[in-house]
RNA sequence: GUGGGAUUAGCUCAGUUGGUUAGAGCACUGGUUUGUGGUGCCGGGUGUCGCGGGUUCGAAUCCCGUAUCCCACCCCA
C-alpha cells in the first residue's frame, strides 16, 4: 500500500519545531500586548468575494494561487492567504467602524497559498500580524515599526528595515502615469516581465531583478520626490520619530505593495541569512481598505510576520532543568512511585519509568528528561520511609519523609 | 507556471567503469560494572537504496516517468 504523506508545502510542526513556534507566538503576543493589542481569531475560511475585492483581480494571485473551491452548499470559498481581509470583514462586521473609536488587534494563525514552495515559503504557513483602526495619525506607524523591531530583538534575529512611502490618492495616480510615461520610452530594452508588469501592475517594474532593467530605471522618476504635502510632510515625520528612538532604517525608492489600497507608509523587514525569500515582516498603511469593504472609511495600518521564516533564525533560550523524575528500583516499589508521581503532578512535571531498573538507568533517564530533581525508590526507602531528593544542577541532596514529599 | 540540483538506517552522510551478503558516526534498544549522572564494556532491529517502469545474466549505480525537498525566476496579499 502506498505510504500517505503530508501534502506539497504543509508541514507538520513538532518537537524542536513547536518549541520554537510557540516560544515565538509567546513572545510575539507579549510585546503586541505591551502595545495595547487584543486577539482576534477569525475564520480559515472566507467567501471568495472578499479576497478578490481586497487584492483586487489584477494579477495571478486570484483562483491562480488561492485555495478556491464551492463548498457542498455551493458557495465559492477560499482558505485565507492572508489575515488583514478577514479582520477588516470583522471589524466591519461587528460595526466598529461605525461605532467609531480605536481598535487594536493582534492574531496568528495558519494562511494558505497555492504555489511552488521553496525554504520559508510554503503552501500552509503561519503569520503572526497585528492591525490597528481609526488613527491616521503616522505616529501610529512609527509604533508599529518600533513593535516589530522590539519582538525581533527579543528573539535575537538582526535585521534590516526598510521604508518608503508610496502617496496617497493625490499623488500615486499622476506618479504611476508619470513611471509608465518613462518605462514606454524604453519598453524596446526592457525585459519580458517588466513589460508584462507595465500591463498588469506598473509599479512592480521597480523591483525587477533584472540589472539591465535597473539600469535602464536608474534616472526614473521616484515616488519619494513626487510625494504631495500632506504624504511628505508624514514621511518626515515617520523618519524623525524612528530617529529619536534609535531605530536604523535605510529608504528604499522601489519597496512597493502592489495593491491599490495601501497608501503612504510602507515597510519591510529584511534579514540576510535566509536566501531570496528575505522579508520577514512587512507592512504599512491602508486607508482605503475598510471603505474597499463597503466599510465606513476608516484609518488602518498594520503589518504580518512569517512564522516559519522567522523560526530558523529565532535564537532559543538556554533550556533549564525542570521538575522531577522518580525511579523504582525494585518490583515492589512501582506501585509507591507511582503513587508519588501522580500526587507530584499536581504542581509540577515529572517523568517516570514504568519498570525497576537500577541507578544508572534511571539517571540517565533523568538526565534525557531534563528533570531538575531526581528521586529513586528501592528498598531501603522503603524499609526507612524516607527518600532522597537530588538537585542534578547543584548536586545537592535533601531527605523527605514519604509522607510529606 | 519556468529552469537547475538532490532523494541510501530515526538523523548526518559514504558506496568502486553495473557484480554476489549494503557501510560509518550519532540516536535507539537489551545486558552488565550491585546505589550517585551525561560514562565504560559486550550485543542487537538499524534498510521496500523516494515510488513506478525499462535496459541487462545481474541495477543503489544506466535510461524514462512520477512524487517530494532544495536553489533561482514568476508572484508576493
Amino acid at each position: 500500500m502506498k505510504m500517505i504523506k503530508s501534502l506539497r508545502g504543509m508541514n507538520d510542526i513538532l518537537s524542536e519545531d513547536y518549541e520554537r513556534f510557540t516560544y515565538f507566538i509567546d513572545v510575539a503576543t507579549k510585546v503586541a500586548q505591551r502595545y495595547g493589542f487584543h486577539f482576534i481569531e477569525t475564520p480559515l475560511l472566507e467567501e471568495t468575494a472578499l479576497f478578490k475585492r481586497s487584492v483586487g483581480e489584477s494579477s495571478d494571485i486570484v483562483g491562480k494561487e488561492m485555495y478556491q473551491f464551492t463548498d457542498k452548499g455551493e458557495n465559492d470559498v477560499c482558505l485565507r492567504p492572508e489575515g488583514t481581509a478577514g479582520v477588516v470583514r470583522a471589524f466591519i462586521q461587528k460595526k466598529l467602524d461605525r461605532a467609531g473609536g480605536i481598535y487594536r488587534f493582534f492574531y496568528h494563525g495558519a494562511m494558505f497559498r497555492y504555489e511552488r514552495p521553496q525554504k520559508g515559503r510554503l503552501r500552509q504557513f503561519h503569520q503572526f500580524g497585528v492591525e490597528s483602526f481609526g488613527i491616521e495619525s503616522v505616529y501610529e506607524d512609527a509604533s508599529m515599526i518600533m513593535m516589530v523591531s522590539d519582538i525581533l530583538n527579543e528573539l535575537s534575529i538582526g535585521y534590516k528595515l526598510q521604508i518608503n512611502s508610496l502617496g496617497d490618492n493625490n499623488c500615486m495616480p499622476q506618479y504611476r502615469d508619470n513611471l509608465v510615461k518613462f518605462v514606454k520610452n524604453c519598453e524596446d530594452e526592457i525585459c519580458s516581465d517588466c513589460k508584462r508588469r507595465l500591463e498588469t501592475n506598473p509599479i512592480r517594474v521597480l523591483d525587477c531583478k533584472n540589472e539591465k532593467c535597473q539600469e535602464l530605471y536608474k534616472d526614473a522618476p521616484k515616488l519619494i520626490n513626487n510625494l504631495c504635502d500632506n504624504c511628505e510632510d508624514d514621511f518626515n515625520k515617520l523618519k524623525k520619530i524612528l530617529d529619536n528612538n534609535g531605530i536604523n532604517y535605510e529608504i528604499d525608492t522601489n519597496l512597493v505593495r502592489g495593491l491599490d489600497y495601501y497608501s503612504k507608509t510602507a515597510f519591510e523587514f529584511v534579514s540576510d541569512n535566509i536566501g531570496s525569500q528575505s522579508a520577514i515582516a512587512g507592512g504599512g498603511r491602508y486607508d482605503r481598505l475598510v471603505e474597499f469593504l463597503d466599510g465606513k472609511a476608516t484609518p488602518a495600518v498594520g503589518f504580518a510576520m512569517g512564522i516559519e521564516r522567522l523560526m530558523e533564525l529565532i535564537k532559543m533560550p538556554e533550556k533549564k532543568r525542570d521538575g522531577y523524575y522518580i525511579g523504582a528500583m525494585d518490583e515492589e516499589t512501582i506501585e509507591l512511585v507511582l503513587n508519588l508521581v501522580q500526587k507530584k503532578r499536581k504542581t509540577h512535571k515529572v517523568t517516570t519509568d514504568y519498570k525497576a531498573k537500577n541507578f544508572k538507568n534511571h539517571i540517565k533517564n533523568a538526565d534525557k528528561a531534563n528533570a531538575k530533581y531526581f528521586c529513586m525508590i528501592g528498598s531501603n526507602e522503603l524499609e526507612s520511609g524516607e527518600i532522597k531528593v537530588k538537585n542534578l544542577e547543584d548536586k545537592t541532596e535533601e531527605i523527605f519523609k514519604v509522607k510529606e514529599f
